[in-house]
DNA sequence: CTTTGTGAATATTTTCACAGCT
DNA sequence: AGCTGTGAAAATATTCACAAAG
């Protein structure tokens, strides 16, 4: 076995990538692992570090290229082409992440909404036509959709993922405060504001002695 | 110096809240480091070592309470007492934050919510009115507040951060993509489905070396 | 017999510090 | 002169493995 990757790796180059594109945007040409870990709130000797596990991207005395460390790290991590997602949740959430911008901007693309409120079958999200949910296997398999978004109350959660499993997603983001059980190979993430809140709070009473920078800047696990 | 309580604990902790909750739910009495490991994914010798930074809560040849270690957990984050919420933003991501059930649940409270949508100033969000977001910061230090989510266009998240801050805030969860910064002592948590995404593709794809059951069910950092 | 709490061992991650390239 | 890439050191985090408690 040649390297092992740590998974802090692969979660800070997507934070890389963000302030990238940021620099890329300013008209920033060339930046130094000092700057970038600046701007990502990382040690510039561990920004240096996370590049080597894929290469060597830099150069001395200079820095790296802007715009071919993007595509470096795209590249890397498969943001390189396009990935279809599939919507369950028609609510408001469902419309707000339906039309959020930064979704396309980065390769994603939202390919199908399920709901299974009659009202909302066949009505529209920009686009898009809502789907029966009761439909969503053969749909999301049909179109070879690999990530699903829930948006849906949390009882119906766990049955939602199912559906997504059997149409072959194999990247599922949970809104819900649900705990969702997902077999072997499926990664889940839960991205719900209590559980982002509730670890917070430990560093805002008085236990805090004095927050690091890191703290700060992570955003770290969420359960399932 | 005592002790020094690692930052991962923290995130767990909130982990097992969530879970203890569900164990509370389906009237599970007592739970073992290995059951409550098990259903979040963590190894049973290191639930048990988290709980020992704060105290010791388990009976031997017995296992832990429930009821009991909820208390503790939600006492250890200061999660035991309310916490007031300031919603910028009164979208549909504004709304779906503003009337998602989780948060009340766990203690935290939306008390004020702000627009700058002269249209949507003064109208009501369940029984919340909108207020206009230039009364932001006299409105949040009134209330005294900590807390505010940004849920507005990325193009206005900067400046929105300024104004809770100004206010008084010190946790801040970003809804947007927009790469905000703020002064140390401010938590800054990002929430943004892209980031999420892009590191998750790394494990679809052929480097995916068999994804450890931690990569799984971990969610971490989203960068700032 | 079960399960905790923990010292010691391991493994992983981060940081330092500097040789070497441009 | 400035910055990368990287061995080696330090710091952290995780897991093992077992004595002690109920």
């Amino acid at each position: 076995m040649m390297k092992e990757i740590p998974q802090g790796v692969i979660e800070r180059l997507s934070t890389y990538l963000n302030c990238l594109i940021k620099f890329q945007q300013e008209n920033v040409a060339t930046v130094s692992s000092d700057k970038l870990g600046m701007s990502s709130g990382v040690n510039p000797a561990e920004v240096r570090r996370d590049f080597t596990y894929f290469g060597t991207f830099g150069k001395k005395g200079v820095g790296y290229e802007v715009d071919t460390l993007i595509q470096h790290i795209q590249r890397i991590l498969g943001a390189d082409e396009p990935h279809k997602i599939a919507l369950v949740g028609a609510g408001n959430l469902g419309s707000a992440i339906a039309q959020y911008q930064g979704l396309p901007r980065h390769g994603f693309h939202v390919s199908a909404i399920f709901d299974c409120d009659v009202n909302k079958i066949g009505t529209h999200i920009g686009h898009l036509e809502i789907f029966n949910v009761a439909n969503l296997p053969q749909i999301v398999k049909g179109a070879g959709i690999a990530i699903g978004i829930i948006a849906v109350p949390p009882h119906a959660a766990q049955s939602v993922a199912e559906l997504l499993i059997d149409g072959g997603a194999s990247i599922i983001l949970n809104y819900t405060p649900a705990l969702i059980r997902v077999p072997k190979g499926v990664q889940l993430h839960n991205t719900d504001p209590v559980q982002q809140l509730l670890h917070t709070l430990y560093y805002l009473s008085s236990n805090n002695k004095g927050l690091t920078s890191r703290s700060k800047v992570r955003v770290r696990r969420s359960g399932n």
